[in-house]
DNA sequence: ATAGTTACTTACAGAAAGTAACCAAATAGG
DNA sequence: CCTATTTGGTTACTTTCTGTAAGTAACTAT
């Protein structure tokens, strides 16, 4: 098995594959935000929020920041290589927007 | 939560981001194949193929084929609908070719 | 009759994800 | 000083998903 797929191909579609991720890069693309607007703002559990936030970090994609305020502020943002994937969810929206229907 | 996501674009974004699904439209893109050759080409478990082609078909991404030859023929190939994934699964070629290292 | 092929399905075990409660650091108010 | 509040998590527990391996159904070749 897997005899013939390029491996890195294989290691970012096992990345955007992953459940949230694409989400989360989708929800960075407006701008820094901070742990708990990404929470709310795509409904994922705080538990695998961190988990996923720790992954992109670890892969170059997002970066985080700590502003020691009060309460403290960590702002997580896109790296070039977290903004290099814009093109990737614009597709998505792109063929979402011409082949699934809105469900009312 | 998901108070501002696009509906269509949320569903596209949790049907790619289901393993396996993502891989599964990349081996068909190179043209139709039966159960047994996805199977081994991408790595997945014959359970779990059986269900993402149900959905996958479901969704009208897909249409299943049968010759009843010896032994029976049952071929997978992408509609139009899943033909236009191909954009996006080149965007995420040229991403992975571009920011991802070759691991030795 | 027996064995082989394809396309699945089923039972079971382990991994991943959701839920809700809890915790630590920093500060603000009394 | 003591308590409460806010943010950014972590932990324990439950549910859902996935992998493994075995089994099934239809058909054919020997």
């Amino acid at each position: 098995m897997d005899l013939s797929i390029c491996p890195k191909f294989e290691r970012a579609i096992n990345l955007l594959s992953q459940r949230w991720t694409g989400l989360i890069i989708y929800a960075l693309l407006e701008g820094p935000k901070r742990f708990c607007q990404i929470e709310t703002s795509i409904g994922i559990s705080g538990r695998v929020l961190s988990q996923r936030l720790k992954e992109l970090e670890k892969e170059g994609i997002i970066k985080r920041e700590v502003y020691p305020e009060t309460p403290v502020r960590i702002e997580y943002s896109l790296t070039d290589k977290g903004k290099a994937l814009e093109p990737l969810i614009r597709e998505i929206e792109k063929w979402s927007q011409q082949w699934l229907a809105d469900p009312e």
